[in-house]
DNA sequence: TTGAAAGCGCTAACAG
DNA sequence: CTGTTAGCGCTTTCAA
């Protein structure tokens, strides 16, 4: 109990103390080989005595699973991101994981963090961020280091999964929309490309365009709540005889409700509808009331847990994509608003 | 290249192929010993070759120093937390660590996830959530494992610590308050227990009492949407002279904000004004455009970077507290709308 | 059941 | 400048 030095103990300490030999320490720990009742006791009594507690580091070096895995994502200060990864690292951590949080935002060298990650030999990573550098990917193959991708499109890497259907996902919004009574319609596709968001956003457009119903294009800068004020910005711009339009993501339609209300004045749902995609926390709120296409971040998160988990156990398998579900929830911003 | 068991190269295969010995890898690569520039040359291609890359977990057995950090952090899905936690990890990956990201929610055995960064011998921990066991904090003391507690109360425990001044907010919202032109009070203390959110309350009530104002205690149950929600009734079943109510944190504001106004149709600022703390994201939003308090997430990140990094370098350093930074923002949900 | 010994991958102190 | 050597803390054969 003096203030010094307070070397952590290690194996040897405890063996010392419990008079055995430090394999039996081992042994008495993991319960893996076998003990007498009577060393094991010992054992564990020594070791609590001395606040022993082994070194996974050192353990890894042997078994080589360090029992690490990188979690990768970009815009964690979102709110359905910071929900994800708070699912995801829950998820890791019961699975006895221990999750390495990697946050990619803009230029940051990703490769280098991700370089990183490689030289703590983590035993997998899940990559929900924007635009990872596919070349890295191809390393974590190289090492075979399981990778999987959330809502990501790299290329044509060869790798697990875990994806909304686009197709799916702008044909809902239609389908939303339509029945809500839209007759004119409009999308809202960041400028900044992202897999997801610019897939639905095509999808959508090529729907109404399959009905022969009229679709303007609008495009904000990203995919922000500023950006979605930006495109109320764009929209009120445009004649006025657009009745509906899918935002593509909740905070984009946050903003650009926000502004169509606040700043132009507007009725919801009235003279215009409008639907979200997400359903993050925010759109639920009373003020906002926001009609949305659920994506179920939780089940993502798991699912990519899973996936990540099969690989560990078995790096033969074949790759396999997961499905996102999604669903509808109506709410005030449309004029239908029950099922 | 061939599919096969690909084994990750080693030091030893790097020191083969350039012919040179394993310290000759480690030096020219580390950059830490003399080394020609012939051989380093060589042992850098033969690294490329290969796809060397050091084993940081077999380097930490040897320094005793793994560069993993542990972020302990609750509510991670709640907007003010995400940030803080982005702009922590981002922090620590900067400057060289590698965070390992512990989310701890409600019960879920705690002690037991933080006994896990133990034994992967983290440099050091940020303790950002509620009621952090105190047993577990003496436990990193024992161990000599740097913890910077950041907004928490956790009894006498000697520690590095980052936070807010909880008398200076409640004054400051008190003062905010009063200069918009309240003067019958309301403050919003979560019945859960929260050191800093309790305690402005508190610090508040206090202010209004010296003052000879009178002030009524709302006790929604948590600090999210819903309790503000769940606040806005309890204060519309008070008798309705209350003209200005101070939201612990702005998600009880807005959710106080929504209640009020959605459910019983008061006009905010006129029948009643909202003061929210935090300023969240979602504060600023045009629909929302809530007065409130800034409490400097980014500040707060990396003061609890450097304190900890601090203490990495010189365990013997006094143990400091710093305080997080907070200024009024003046929005629309108050009467006096500017500085 | 238990002790001995080898070794995981890397680094640093010490010779040469 | 470079090779040798001795660990870091743990696990796991292999004998005894």
């Amino acid at each position: 109990m003096t203030e010094k030095k307070q070397k952590k103990p290690t194996s040897f300490d405890v063996a010392r103390l419990a008079n055995v030999h430090r394999s039996a320490v081992s042994r008495a720990l993991s319960g893996k080989g076998r003990v007498s009742e009577e060393t094991r006791e010992r054992v564990i009594k020594a070791a609590q005595e001395l606040g022993y507690r082994v070194n996974y580091l050192a353990r890894s070096l042997h078994d080589q699973n360090s029992g690490l895995v990188g979690i990768v994502a970009s815009r964690l200060d979102t709110p359905y991101r910071a929900l994800q990864v708070k699912i995801a690292a829950r998820d890791l951590l019961n699975k006895g994981y221990c999750p390495i949080l990697i946050v990619a935002e803009g230029d940051v060298a990703l490769s280098g963090l991700i370089d990183r990650l490689l030289n703590y030999n983590v035993a997998g990573m899940i990559v929900t961020s924007d635009s990872p550098p596919a070349g890295i990917i191809d390393e974590c193959k190289r090492l075979a280091v399981p990778v999987v991708l959330v809502n990501r499109d790299v290329g044509d890497v060869q790798a697990d999964r875990v994806q909304l259907d686009i197709e799916a996902s702008g044909q809902m919004a239609f389908d939303m929309l339509r029945a809500a009574g839209g007759t004119r319609f409009a999308v809202l596709a960041p400028r900044e490309q992202t897999y997801t968001v610019t897939g639905r956003a095509r999808a959508f457009a090529a729907c109404c365009q399959a009905a022969e119903l009229p679709v303007t294009m609008i495009t904000p800068h990203r995919q922000n709540y500023v950006d979605g004020l930006e495109a109320a910005d764009l929209l009120a711009a445009q004649d006025d005889s657009i009745d509906a339009v899918f935002c593509t993501t909740d905070l984009l339609a946050l903003g650009c409700l926000d502004g169509m209300r606040v700043t132009y004045g507007r009725q919801i749902p009235q003279d215009l509808q409008i639907l979200g995609y997400d359903d993050i926390e925010q759109a639920g709120w009373l003020g906002n009331n926001l009609t949305t296409i659920k994506q179920d971040a939780g089940a993502a998160a798991v699912l990519a847990v899973e996936l990540m988990q099969a690989r560990i156990e078995d790096a033969t398998r074949p790759f396999e994509t997961a499905t996102i579900p999604i669903s509808p929830v109506w709410r005030g911003t449309t004029r239908k608003t029950a099922g």
